[in-house]
DNA sequence: TATTGTTATACTCTATAACTATA
DNA sequence: TATAGTTATAGAGTATAACAATA
């Protein structure tokens, strides 16, 4: 019997990530698309043969969504639209020297935006939370990448 | 020093909140509201004392869009506005005998979409991770609830 | 025939502003 | 003067559909 709010997962969950979404846009503000254009960033360094639609994939960016938001990137300096030397409809994501540096200080600041959300969990619990996170994410991602959010599907329909 | 995709909170949460919405889109389809819906009617039996703001400000929904939820919700008979006597001005959600009835069906439905978004944790670290998650959400809505997800401010602005 | 990326368009969701009625 | 709720409107964000280029 769940019947209470604080139970219910998708109450804690959506608390946590819109308190996440309001300090990660006020430490962001800099970057084109905010936590998602560090999100892309930090992909593209780690990873720098991404295409489009595997970062839209892995982020959770739908692929026209992913054309403006690199756009803007690629305007402000960021990143790079580097042609697939195997492949001619696909391009690589790379960041630029400038791109790597402004990550490093958004991620400064992100980092410290990270633990004020945290602040009401002692610290080893914190460390606890953020490893089961990373731990089911990576979980889910492999089993079932959702594209976007308002994929809508009929899972679950049986009773 | 994160630089990795899989440490960073924001996408961690991202993953594991869009596979939330989407497992639970599809086990609330026959409310108004879908999962939002689903939280109204929880916290309508809960305290049947909440004003519309007041639900809004726990919900993380705007008074605006809650008079149009709360429109679609009185239709389908799953909740009753009725007057406050002390204060004219403000109205009392409460949730109907049919409301109390799709509840329990949705929720049986909602908890098997959370064991199958939480899947691939042990048992165990499930136990933990919802533990952790509504310590911490119930520590951010007393110290600083989020009223919705645009409510975007300029803290954190300092390096 | 299927896929990558682009563009234009349409749609959904949410917030802003203005209003009524209470306090 | 401030607040609860409503309504209309505007805006942001997102997806759909159609297209060109390539596989």
């Amino acid at each position: 019997m769940t019947a209470t709010l604080t139970d219910d997962l998708g109450w804690t969950l959506g608390v946590v990530f819109r308190a996440y979404i309001k300090a990660a846009t006020a430490a962001t503000a800099e970057l084109p698309g905010g936590h998602r254009g560090f999100q892309v960033l930090t992909a593209a360094i780690e990873e720098p043969s991404n295409s489009q639609s595997a970062l839209g994939q892995q982020l959770g960016i739908d692929r026209t969504v992913m054309t403006y938001l690199l756009d803007d990137m690629q305007k402000a300096g960021l990143i790079e639209r580097k042609p697939c030397p195997t492949d001619r409809r696909t391009r690589h994501i790379i960041a630029t020297d400038h791109g790597r540096g402004v990550l490093r200080e958004c991620g400064h600041r992100l980092r410290l935006a990270e633990s004020h959300i945290l602040a009401g969990l002692p610290d080893t619990e914190q460390e606890v939370l953020k490893g089961l996170l990373q731990k089911l994410a990576v979980a889910i991602n492999e089993f079932d990448p959702v594209a976007s959010p308002c994929e809508v599907i009929q899972d679950i329909a049986a009773s």
